[in-house]
DNA sequence: CAAAAATCGTGAATTGTTTCACTAATTCTA
DNA sequence: TAGAATTAGTGAAACAATTCACGATTTTTG
């Protein structure tokens, strides 16, 4: 399963971005579309989208564009968004509730399936249809959910993660400013909220923009 | 100010990350630290961590690592730490209550200074020593705060995008899916949840780690 | 139906980033 | 204090990503 020829990093992230894209196009009955349509829309080069797509194959015809309801189709396979992955949250603050609130199942290959808090206030409460354990409970309910989104105060982050991996886990979504340590197999993406607003502040200050660069 | 010679996209990323690694060890009486040392803690290659702060000039000393207190004081001068840029944050759900929550100033050289929502519940509260506002106000009351942090529902991010540059904000770091249209002189980092989350499993599913990868 | 316009796919150039591997300097050890 | 160990800084190589620019093909227009 490890991916026929392995597309480039910075093209498999934008992959979502373009399914969700995509997406939109097909509610909204649009058939057609080209790369530079897309590239307003979504504000990437359109010789880099072309170059993407390009990586699965001739997906367009020359002088026509994509046909959306394919390249939808050809996405949700790639993209295996017929099967929903189930994912833990563990930590429900406001960041958490978020999350919880957040109808992720819609358009998306991903499904909460449960969430974990310390607080004894907040176990037992259903949040956007999803049900709020204890943290004790943790290695009892995570069954062979393998993806984790990690929301604790700092002060916990490491020893979450050590559970966690502990039972089973392989990829954590990270927005604890903690740089957690993990087996070599295990993934972790860190958000950290901080530092992406002060990254914006040194980039604003530092790279004054005056053409539509990213 | 813009900067001596520009130093590299991913390097300006990574300075916040070092500064408050740095902030950290010095507070815990640390006054010496190797580019190893750095590098195991925040899991980025030591060759690289020596590239980034060469761009800066010679700050280490050979066969000794770098002087803490040193480094510090020279990233609190390069990263603008000593005054705090002062940011607006509009939309008050769960995900925004999050950040007026998060304690930005210690240790950060920004300070969120209000608030706005739509909802009149929330008008008038004040969450983690910010005042929340009303929408309509926010014309009024923005005076020359140039940084935003939009937290609203997608279907308002383009109308209150508007509004934010219309008020001179120069700065959006942009949580909603939305991939809002703004001058070219306008800086947006985007934030998308949801593509994060996908974007982790498409890695774990195409991407199986073995070694000690990013 | 012929000419003009649109648009993909891609080789090659460019640009950006990371990593290797070594030198030179300093510190540490006995 | 001599030799061993450590470690910054960096030229050059390697790797990764983006962008240019053009041929080939299809669609659109009049």
């Amino acid at each position: 399963m490890t991916d026929q020829q392995k597309i480039p990093q910075a093209t498999a992230k934008r992959l979502p971005l373009y399914y969700r894209f995509l997406h939109n196009l097909h509610l909204q009955g649009k058939n057609r579309v080209s790369s530079k349509q897309l590239s307003e829309a979504i504000k990437v080069d359109s010789a880099t989208i072309r170059r993407d797509f390009s990586y699965f194959g001739a997906l367009g015809k020359k002088g026509y564009g994509y046909n959306v309801e394919y390249l939808l189709g050809f996405f949700r396979k790639t993209l295996d968004h017929d099967e929903n992955t189930p994912v833990t949250l563990v930590g429900v603050g406001n960041l958490g509730t978020a999350f919880l609130n957040y109808n992720f199942t819609k358009n998306n290959n991903t499904k909460i399936e449960m969430a974990f808090d310390a607080d004894k206030e907040k176990v037992g409460e259903v949040i956007g249809d999803i049900p709020v354990y204890h943290v004790d409970e943790l290695e009892d309910r995570m069954g062979s959910i393998s993806v984790a989104i990690l929301t604790v105060p700092v002060s916990e982050a490491q020893k979450m993660t050590d559970r966690l991996v502990a039972c089973g886990v392989t990829g954590i979504l990270n927005f604890t400013p903690a740089r957690i340590s993990v087996p070599s197999d295990v993934r972790v993406h860190h958000i950290d909220l901080a530092i992406e607003l002060q990254s914006l502040v040194y980039f604003m200050k530092h790279y004054p923009m005056d053409q539509d660069e990213e």
